[in-house]
DNA sequence: CGGTATCCCCCGCGATACTG
DNA sequence: CAGTATCGCGGGGGATACCG
């Protein structure tokens, strides 16, 4: 493990959240994440030993905590020392979005985490009693998937096969379509005007759909400078 | 370059601060280091390939300014996208205060590094008009090195070599224990009472030293901790 | 599903030498 | 002083196979 042998607090902090994917785990962490293998679903491109060699890292300087719930699952979460780093995720995430966030290249097009994202940012309080089912058909370099998503007060989830439920609300987009609206690039009302997202439905669900999405937390801050960039260019 | 390939702040923000030495780059240009050499002084272990590879790719991302000051010399400084970095530098390092640091080891014992702190960190008001020259001996792995830390108000300065004024006051300490009360980890009063701080001169300058001092910002999280700990030891 | 062990490659990095 | 260029190596990490 290296050491860059300064006592210095940011240093010590360095050591631990330097290595490549550290923080995207504990990012996953912090949003509920706590099995290997969802680790690796919801982080396309890490390699099992690196992912291994992360959680055995994170559970040795105790930022996370390994549980076996059986002799076949365990379970990582994070300790009150973990728990702590939300600072620092967010301190990243805020300056990422503040200065370096643009549009979604291609290779950032993945319809599974932008599906992952917008289902853990849910505005629970808002979603309905009675289940509504929404249809996600996303596009992106040439490919196609078919998401669900079950929304339900305390009980929605995401499907990447057909639930069974009818489908209430279709709604169909690029991938980077869907993304710019998710960390505040562009409006959900603004991309559904100039077509780039289409919703289907019964006109009170599809009214109410903006409603349960929270988006990124970082969407404001996205969104603030893209208003700053406009008056630049206008004025 | 490594990319994540996610569309996400924090991920963005982990690709640019994630290589190993950047932040310690970015925590130097913080506190005022504009040099290359500079740079290279005040993070021991870092290559020049590194740091200079470091600088390139923080200067193309915007974080860092390079100006040729004449054809000898370039100053680096924080861009605006930098300067917002601060969030994340002292992020990191409450974390560390709060969680990782404990007493420096044997290979931390840098005393250019402490003496480094020290002398950017002072209390500016407090400082004295007339010009107060301090000397500190300092020991570490059976070595020895001896600094003038020239104290007064808008031009105090730290010196390797003797700088030709009369000493005033003189410190002796183990390069660790001055890291101790540097970091929280000790108390100034605690390391003189028990001895391994010693500290001499004439009395009024002797009793205004520590009030000359700011020492580390992470101090106070590092000695909340230190009590707590003495709380859940003896009870 | 939930990982670990092994192999092997590549590139990140240190060392050194060089230039303005 | 303030860097850049080149080279060679070691280990970080990807791929794969394997175990429980």
């Amino acid at each position: 493990m290296f050491k860059y042998n300064q006592y210095c607090p940011v240093a010590k902090a360095a050591e631990i959240l330097g290595d490549r994917w550290t923080i995207l785990i504990i990012r996953e962490a912090i949003f509920g994440c706590c099995h290997f293998n969802e680790f690796h679903r919801n982080l396309p491109g890490i390699s099992r030993s690196v992912l291994s060699d992360r959680l055995q890292r994170l559970e040795s300087v105790d930022v996370l905590e390994r549980q076996a719930i059986d002799s076949r699952r365990s379970e990582y979460t994070l300790t009150p020392v973990g728990h702590e780093l939300k600072a620092v995720v967010f301190a990243m995430g805020g300056w990422g979005a503040r200065w370096i966030v643009t549009d979604p290249t291609p290779k950032e097009a993945d319809p599974d985490t932008i599906m992952l994202f917008i289902a853990r940012h849910l505005r629970e309080s808002e979603l309905p009693e009675k289940r509504v089912v929404v249809e996600f058909n996303l596009r992106a370099n040439r490919r196609r998937r078919t998401y669900w998503l079950v929304l339900m007060k305390g009980a929605s989830s995401l499907c990447r096969q057909y639930p069974g439920y009818e489908t209430n609300v279709s709604i169909a987009s690029k991938v980077t379509d869907l993304q710019k609206v998710y960390l505040g690039r562009s409006t959900w009302a603004d991309a559904v005007r100039n077509g780039s997202i289409t919703i289907d439905g019964p006109k009170a669900l599809v009214r109410r759909f903006p409603k349960w999405m929270l988006w990124s937390r970082f969407a404001p801050v996205v969104a603030e400078r893209a208003g700053e960039s406009k008056r630049n260019v206008s004025g």
